[in-house]
Formats: C-alpha cells, sequence, structure tokens
RNA sequence: GGUCCGGUAGCUCAGCUGGAUAGAGCAACAGCCUUCUAAGCUGUGGGUCUUGAGUUCGAAUCUCAACCGGAUCACCA
C-alpha cells in the first residue's frame, strides 16, 4: 500500500466516514518547510468540524499513532506536513533498483494499437528545422507510447505528387544537364531542392519580362510558359506517360535516399511508409461512395462537398469539378488504405498546428464515412519553431536547413568538448562518436523541453551553449554517474540487489529517492497530455538535484561501507532513470564524455 | 470579422486537474579545481504571472470581458 492510500484510509477511519481522492490532496513538501509529503486540510474540515491548525493535528497524531510509515508532522497553518521514517526511502529504492523494466509497461499483444504519423515531407526539398521538430515529437511520442504498453506503428505519408514535384523535374530537364547525386556529390535532397528554387527564379523572370511588356501580374501569371509546361507535366503523370514517370521515380528516388541519411542521423525509423501517389486516387473512391450513400453532396459543377454546417463548420471541398482530388481527398485514402493493413485504434497525426482546422474537419469526415478511430483521432499540434529575427521564410533564405544544423551542432560539439579537453586520450573513431552523441542531444533536447503545442524561438547561437538545462548537462551527469561506478569496480565494490535497512540517510538522498520514485507517473503523465517535454524537464530536475548531492557528499570516499554502497546504488539508479528517460526522447547517453 | 491557440524575470522556458514566500537556465556580478569528470557547484541582484472583474478560506492556475501576439477560415499541399 502506498502512502496516498494509508492517508486516505487513515482519514476515513478517524472521521467514519466515506471520501474522495481529491480529498486527499498529498504533495511534495516545500523545501522551506520539514517534512516529505504535506497534506491539504482544508478539504476535511466539513468533517472535522474544527478549525484548520487543529483539524491538521489531530489528523497528524492518528498517523503518527497509528502507521511507523510516519517519523513526524508539523503544522503550519492548513498544512500538515509528515516526515516520512528513513527505512521507507530505503525500501523504495530498494524496489526501483529490483524493478527491471523501470516501470515501462511491457506491450501487451492484445493492447490498443496506435499508428503515429509523422515527418510527412514533401519530395521537393530538403528538411528543414520545422521537420526536425516534427521528427523529433513524433518518435519520442511513440517510444512514450510503447512505455505506456501499447502497440505503435509508426508511419509516414511521403508527398511525392503534385505540380511542386513537376516544378523541379521540370527545371532539372531545361537546365540540370543531367546532373545526379553522384555526379555532384550533393545529397539527392538538396540537389532537387536547388532546382525547385531555380524552377522559381527561372519563373519569377519570365513574369518579370512579361510583366515589363504591359501585362497585369494576373496576365502574366496566365501566360507564364514554365508555369504551363509544369502543368502539362502534371498532366502527362497523371496519364501514366512512360517518361515522366520514369523521371519522377529516379527523381524521388535521390530524394528518398537522401531523406534516409537525415532520418538516420536523427535517429528516427518508421514501420510503414505510405506514398500520396499511392492513396490520393482511394481517397476519390471514399468520396464518390461517400457521394452514393448521400454522406455528401454534388453541385451542378460536378464538384463534390461535404455538408459541415451542422458541426459548426462550413462547406468543405472534397473533389474539384474535373474529378482531381484535393488534400483532404488524399487523407481521406490514406486512413483508408492505412485501415486496410491495421487493425487501428487510435490515429495520431503529428502535424503543426496551422492544420488544426484540417483535422478538425478530417475527424469529422472520417467519423461520417465510418471509420471508427475518426471520432477519436489525436492531431498533435505543435507550434512553429521561430528565429529570433521572426518566421523562417523560404524566400528570404532565412530557413535552417537540418542536414546543415545537425551539422553544425556536432561540429560545436566537437570543438567544445575538444576545449575542455574530453576527448584527451580518446581515439578518432571515440572522439567522432562522442561529438556526434553530444551535438545531437543538444539539438533534440533543446527542441524537446519545451511545450509541443506552444510556438518557439530557436535561438542558434543558445541551442549550441552546452551549460545549464541542456541534453549535454544531463548526458555529462550520466558519464560521470558511470565513471564512479566504473572506479567502484575497480575497488571491488558492485551494487547487491537489495541493501540492508538501518542506515541513517539525509535529506538531499530522501529528495532523490523521492524523485526517482515518480518516474512511472511521469512516464503515465507524458502519455496521457501528449508531451515529450514532460520528461525531459522531469530528468533535468533529477539531475540538478543529483548534481548537488554529488557534490555534497563523497561516494567513494565515504567511510561507511553501507553508506558507502547506498550511494553507489543511489548514483546507479539515477543514472538509469536518465538513460531510460533519455530513451525515450529519442536521445543517446554516454557513458563517458 | 468567425474559430482555435498563446501572453510568467532583460532573454529562453518550467509551474496551470486551485494551495504555503511563483521556479530553473542564459545573461550580469562575487566565490569554489592538491578531493569520485569544473559541460559542475555556491551566493547576489532581477517579477503588478498582460489588464480588469468574478468564483473561493485560498487564483499564475478556474469563469467572463478587454488588450497584445500567432494560426486558420483556398477548387495550395
Amino acid at each position: 500500500m502506498n502512502i496516498q492510500q494509508t492517508v486516505h484510509q487513515a482519514i476515513e477511519k478517524l472521521y467514519q466516514q466515506e471520501i474522495t481522492i481529491s480529498q486527499v490532496q498529498l504533495q511534495k513538501t516545500k523545501k522551506e518547510f520539514k517534512g516529505h509529503l504535506t497534506l491539504v486540510v482544508f478539504p476535511l474540515l466539513k468533517m472535522s468540524k474544527k478549525n484548520p491548525e487543529q483539524t491538521a493535528r489531530e489528523v497528524g497524531e492518528y498517523l503518527l499513532a497509528n502507521h511507523s510509515v510516519f517519523a513526524d508532522f508539523n503544522v503550519i497553518k492548513g498544512f500538515l506536513n509528515l516526515v516520512i521514517a528513513p527505512a521507507y526511502w530505503v525500501d523504495v529504492l530498494n524496489e526501483i533498483h529490483s524493478t527491471v523494466s523501470y516501470g515501462l509497461t511491457p506491450v501487451q499483444p492484445d493492447a490498443p494499437l496506435v499508428m503515429i504519423e509523422y515527418s510527412s515531407p514533401n519530395t521537393n526539398k530538403p528538411l528543414h528545422l520545422g521537420h526536425i521538430r516534427n521528427n523529433l515529437l513524433g518518435y519520442s511520442l511513440a517510444e512514450i507510447m510503447e512505455a505506456n504498453g501499447y502497440r505503435v506503428v509508426k508511419t509516414n505519408i511521403v508527398n511525392d505528387r503534385g505540380i511542386h514535384i513537376c516544378k523541379s523535374m521540370l527545371a532539372w530537364q531545361k537546365w540540370g544537364n543531367g546532373a545526379t547525386p553522384q555526379s555532384t556529390g550533393k545529397k539527392g535532397d538538396h540537389l532537387i531542392g536547388d532546382y525547385y528554387v531555380l524552377f522559381d527564379q527561372k519563373y519569377k523572370e519570365e513574369l518579370k519580362n512579361l510583366e515589363a511588356k504591359g501585362l497585369k501580374k494576373e496576365e502574366a501569371e496566365a501566360q507564364s510558359s514554365l508555369m504551363a509546361e509544369a502543368r502539362e507535366m502534371l498532366r502527362k503523370w497523371e496519364a501514366g506517360d512512360q517518361e515522366t514517370v520514369s523521371l519522377w521515380k529516379t527523381m524521388n528516388s535521390w530524394v528518398y535516399a537522401g531523406f534516409d541519411e537525415t532520418y538516420k542521423r536523427l535517429g528516427v525509423n518508421f514501420d510503414k511508409i505510405y506514398y500520396e501517389s499511392e492513396t490520393y486516387l482511394v481517397g476519390k473512391e471514399q468520396v464518390l461512395e461517400g457521394l452514393k450513400k448521400g454522406i455528401f453532396y454534388q453541385k451542378e459543377d460536378g464538384s463534390v462537398w461535404a455538408d459541415l454546417t451542422a458541426d459548426g463548420l462550413d462547406n468543405k471541398l472534397l473533389l474539384r469539378a474535373d474529378g482531381t482530388s484535393v488534400y483532404m481527398t488524399q487523407d481521406i485514402g490514406t486512413a483508408k488504405l492505412r485501415f486496410n493493413d491495421y487493425p487501428i485504434n487510435k490515429m495520431v497525426y503529428v502535424v503543426g498546428n496551422e492544420q488544426n482546422y484540417h483535422f478538425q474537419v478530417l475527424s469529422l469526415l472520417l467519423d461520417k464515412l465510418g471509420f471508427e478511430f475518426g471520432k477519436g483521432l489525436v492531431h498533435f499540434s505543435y507550434g512553429m519553431v521561430e528565429l529570433p529575427e521572426g518566421k523562417m521564410k523560404s524566400r528570404e533564405g532565412t530557413v535552417v536547413d537540418a542536414d546543415d544544423l545537425i551539422e553544425e551542432m556536432v561540429e560545436t560539439a566537437k570543438e567544445t568538448s575538444k576545449e575542455l579537453g574530453k576527448l584527451d586520450g580518446c581515439s578518432d573513431e571515440e572522439a567522432k562518436q562522442i561529438s556526434e552523441t553530444v551535438g545531437l542531444g543538444a539539438l533534440k533536447y533543446f527542441i524537446l523541453k519545451v511545450d509541443p503545442r506552444k510556438n518557439m524561438t530557436f535561438n542558434p547561437q543558445e541551442s549550441i551553449d552546452f551549460n545549464g538545462n541542456t541534453g549535454p548537462f544531463i548526458q555529462y551527469t550520466h558519464a560521470r554517474i558511470q565513471s564512479v561506478l566504473r572506479k567502484a569496480a575497480e575497488q571491488g565494490l558492485s551494487v547487491p540487489d537489495e541493501i540492508r535497512n538501518g542506515l541513517i540517510i539525509t535529506e538531499k538522498e530522501e529528495d532523490l529517492i523521492q524523485i526517482l520514485a515518480t518516474f512511472n507517473e511521469v512516464v503515465k503523465e507524458a502519455a496521457e497530455m501528449y508531451s515529450p517535454a514532460i520528461i525531459a524537464n522531469y530528468i533535468y530536475d533529477l539531475v540538478k538535484e543529483y548534481n548537488q548531492f554529488y557534490h555534497d557528499y563523497s561516494i567513494l570516499r565515504e567511510e561507511n561501507e553501507n553508506l558507502k554502497i547506498f550511494r553507489l546504488m543511489l548514483s546507479q539508479n539515477v543514472g538509469r532513470v536518465i538513460k531510460t528517460g533519455f530513451s525515450l526522447l529519442g536521445i543517446e547517453v554516454p557513458d563517458r564524455m
């Protein structure tokens, strides 16, 4: 029985009344007061019919008399501060220590199946900072869901069709001179991105020339031969023209190779990838079926619409007059294919908050079409990443490229490590490995520690700082713990399976155990709130607490053998929680740095 | 204009299922490396939690309104 339950039952006995969970408000005692847990007694006043202080004293005395867990108490206003017996903390540490899975629930074969869609890139541009946030959040969420026992399928929907791809293809055809990733030494996604930009440049030039001839902007756009060619290419693609399709395939394969490299370096992966080129036609079928069933309606021009006014939304277009699909249609098709492939219980879309409306609509449409997961679909909506100067604008060249950023982080990690002498005595291979781990750790932690829903500011200079609330600070603490454990082993000391009681331990040590003991709840909360940030901030608190402990107390030089082993065990478990917690964030943790 | 989201130290962020004197990091200043890794630790300064009302024994937290910022309301994806 845990303390919460103990207190709950004790109060019921004391007042001979049933009480609700919300009436037992137990919280961590604030640092400035003596005690571990604090009971707020205001909700109990009606039962005790006494003033707050008297009530608190009464409950305190009762608990102290009847339960050995409590060693002492004090009352300040309506707050009952309970001091918990040292033996209890040692028991808790023993329990934590013996838990193999660390409070992570093993995946059950019959658990609900959660599909998580994330990343979802376009094939005409390399990944940028916004994608990094998406990828990290998506991957981390998948890890967290799995840690809570769900079956998880990670999926990616690649937007591989449409006019934007044709622009790149056209530019490459016209001005590429047969350039390939091999011939240029460029990553495929960057190569294609360059031609996308080139198209835009040439298109603008053309518009300018046309406007110089006295045409209005709209007229110029309508007369643009480049745009006409791109559209013609899209028509050919949709008609299955061999040459076009073959070029499309080749160029896409370059892009995918480039993406894979970035994904791999970021440490994210997928169980199943869908391509819009394969799903958009399915969506059309679904919509037509819905039309037949009377769920949707058709306008005179032949376009198909959904009437969502009853749900407080507008009418939404699903198929154009010419029968081609729109974005929404494709998402319906993708949902259909996915459901055919997996018995999905819950669908989570990791997509930016600029699409909140889209997913509101999608949820309603899928529900109307009979998808069970439709109504309960989760749009894991995250905020944008802004730069200190404002939003990223591709036109102004202020987009932060994912590969460049990663490289810069790793490079800085390397330099800083070198300056601090951390890499002395390392082989080149080890040095490279550590820089990679630390650089990526800094980047990932910087992004994951903030509440996903909020827009965040990404300051390149600050993100590269490795002091304070950063990934490397936490990684460093882990490395130091490992070092202590190694040295202990050299001394012939090892951590036993269980530690004997009767130790006198200090407040700081109790605090640490108390934090360690809440790891389970934190992991659960992170899943419920869809927020890796909760785990990140928890680990930071733990590490900060541990660092103070580490400086105030010696471990290996402790003379009392029992205490030495206790502190080793405590350290080891702090290390285990850091490692487990960070793995839920997709961050690696080094054994030395 | 309608809808949704946000506003906490100079900056970046925690805290938000109501609880005690609102916390970290960065930046500034002052200390600590013959001691298990100084990517660390300790201390000082820094706040009208945007504003106003309401609910309550108690509000950064809940309700309403206003102000500010962002997103969205496409036959773009």
